[in-house]
DNA sequence: ACATATGTTAGTATTATGCTAATCAACTAT
DNA sequence: ATAGTTGATTAGCATAATACTAACATATGT
């Protein structure tokens, strides 16, 4: 059972990582339901999702609160820094912001890091995506 | 049967119709067993693929041969020309010739092609990619 | 016309995604 | 403390994409 590589996502467990971490700003851990909620499937579909992300060591459950493992969350601030550099190469392209967001999603988990991080270099290290947040390490 | 959207391809599709457009230099139409030798796959496993894209009207079939149509050569060419813009900037960023051209590949076919063209233009509207091809129409 | 090539269908398998219905666990209010 | 409610989990099913083998059909060349 469980498969797709270790380290690989694919565009669902991609969003179910970003709203377990940025589940109510960190706070508490996030539920079944809410995550079910959040991403507009229902429970079993959400528990079948983490019981890969459980299966590759990405999440942590315990007594239904849900939490990222080390290796989640270096995936998920990996994701995010290649979220945002690629948002802001398309602004600076001239495409609007909501259209960089999702065009970015599309691809942000699949990407290379050492390429963003090229691609970071071209754009002449700037600090905040469009957004305004943070680019690199200690994004939250 | 046969799903996903009807403009949309999957990576496979994508494939799919890269090598039949350009199976020995567009003289004759592709046949199936060869089709299935380049993309090191069965020919029930093309059979399937081509039907698919037959139902989404990319490509006709007449006694063996395998051929795009109008449709399907415009969603071709826009690929190419995807494709040529993200390897030419990643390029510029200073990935080698054959990792930006596997990154493009992963993703050229789902990004939209007005977003694309601003990019063209970012770059400063170059004629030719890394690979020494043109980026605009006419490219084959 | 026959033998070989090639194409096509049928049927099966796996993975990702999603559902409903049923069960199980845990908490709440009396 | 227990009945009821809520939430989590499992079982079972469905569909789409990808891929296979085996079987069958249709060409093509000599």
């Amino acid at each position: 059972m469980y498969s797709n590589a270790n380290h690989t996502l694919t565009k669902k467990e991609r969003a179910c990582i970003l709203v377990i971490k940025n589940s109510d700003r960190n706070s508490f851990p996030i539920r079944v339901s809410e995550l079910a909620e959040a991403m507009h499937v229902k429970p079993p579909t959400v528990e079948e999702l983490l019981h890969r992300l459980e299966n590759k060591k990405m999440i942590e459950r315990n007594r239904g609160m849900i939490i990222l493992t080390e290796k989640g969350r270096e995936i998920y601030s990996k994701i995010i820094m290649i979220h945002r550099i690629l948002e802001t190469f398309f602004v600076d392209c001239g495409v609007s912001i909501d259209d960089a967001c999702a065009e970015a999603s599309n691809f942000d988990y699949m990407i290379n890091d050492t390429t963003a991080k090229l691609i970071l270099i071209k754009l002449g290290n700037p600090v905040n995506c469009p957004h305004g947040m943070k680019i690199q390490e200690g994004s939250d």
